[in-house]
DNA sequence: TACCAGGAGAGCG
DNA sequence: CGCTCTCATGGT
């Protein structure tokens, strides 16, 4: 039974696009509704014409842990004007009208991107699925309704062991996050004070855990704690920057990072979402002609 | 069947 | 520093 719903002024949200783009991993689509776990709240969520309407199954005084996870104040036109003005960008930013970054929890992006090495989203998905199913606490949901659980705490999952983490398909990766877990659980990094450093100083502290490297670091940074220096290059951004700017010479990684420090602006890792959407949502053949309509 | 997936880490010159 | 190989697992 749903409890509590408010509606939200959401203009040039896309929430199906948002939910879908590879930050987030936990949010399944009913019905004409995305439902999910923020925290231990169940969530359901729909829009309509500018708007977002949430639904939730407890009393809710205090809408502020949905509206900081959904950036809902955030002013999209602002961010895109400071993009810069090329041709890939261009077609990146129109592939997507309301694409947006959430602000999730950073234990719970920082699990789930050391799960998501060389793994396709859906695949991630599933791992995370069955992570929460097997040591996540349950949250209230609707009645009638499959059983949901939180994403296990760093204390949880560190207790398991590696072989209870092994059966829920995550191969190599269990090593890194048990390891990880632990020292998480055992204070050897602040996550919750990470944002309040520079960021190269937070990377720094998540480049010490293991199974963390520059990528992975660079999306707890901004999909957790919002950090737009962030930048991260996966397969899929890579061929964004080698195909869209550099197409006639080879570019590696090191000097990705480097261009992409100067020519993205100060909003770079919205940036950077867009790109990633355009190459993951458009045919190789279009996306090599870029500034062409479809 | 061969190749790929929102990579990291170790070993090498 | 910059390159190559390996590490599980499932999808195409």
């Amino acid at each position: 039974m749903i409890i509590a719903s408010k509606s939200f002024p959401a203009p040039d949200y896309n929430l199906t696009a948002t939910l879908t783009s590879g930050q987030a991993f936990r949010w399944r689509e009913q019905a004409e509704h995305w439902e999910g776990v923020i925290g231990s709240r169940w969530v359901r969520l729909r829009t309509k014409s500018d708007q977002i309407f949430a639904s939730a199954v407890e009393p809710v005084s205090d809408w502020a842990w949905l509206t900081h996870y959904l950036q809902l104040e955030l002013n999209l036109a602002e961010i895109l004007a400071t993009f810069p003005e090329d041709a890939p960008m261009r077609a990146a930013v129109n592939t997507c009208h309301g694409l947006r970054l959430l602000r999730q929890d950073p234990w719970e992006c920082l699990a789930s991107f050391i799960l998501s090495s060389t793994k396709q989203i859906i695949q991630i998905r599933q791992i995370v699925s069955l992570l929460c199913e097997r040591f996540g606490n349950p949250v209230n949901v609707p009645e009638g309704r499959h059983p949901l659980n939180s994403f296990p705490s760093a204390a949880r999952l560190a207790e398991v062991g590696e072989a209870a983490l092994r059966e829920c398909k995550m191969g190599f990766r269990a090593r890194y996050l048990e390891a990880t877990a632990r020292r998480v659980a055992a204070s050897e990094i602040d996550l919750a004070g990470l944002g309040k450093l520079p960021v190269e100083a937070a990377r720094e502290q998540l480049l010490q855990l293991p199974g963390v490297g520059r990528k992975i670091a660079d999306c707890v940074l901004l999909f957790a704690y919002g950090f737009q220096p962030a930048f991260p290059v996966d397969v899929w951004v890579m061929k964004a920057l080698r195909r869209l700017y550099f197409p006639r010479r080879h570019v590696n990684l090191p000097r990705l990072h480097r261009f992409a420090a100067t020519h993205f602006g100060p909003n770079a890792g919205y940036a950077q979402q867009y790109l990633f959407h355009y190459m993951r949502t458009t045919r190789s053949s279009e996306a090599a002609t870029p500034g062409r309509k479809p």
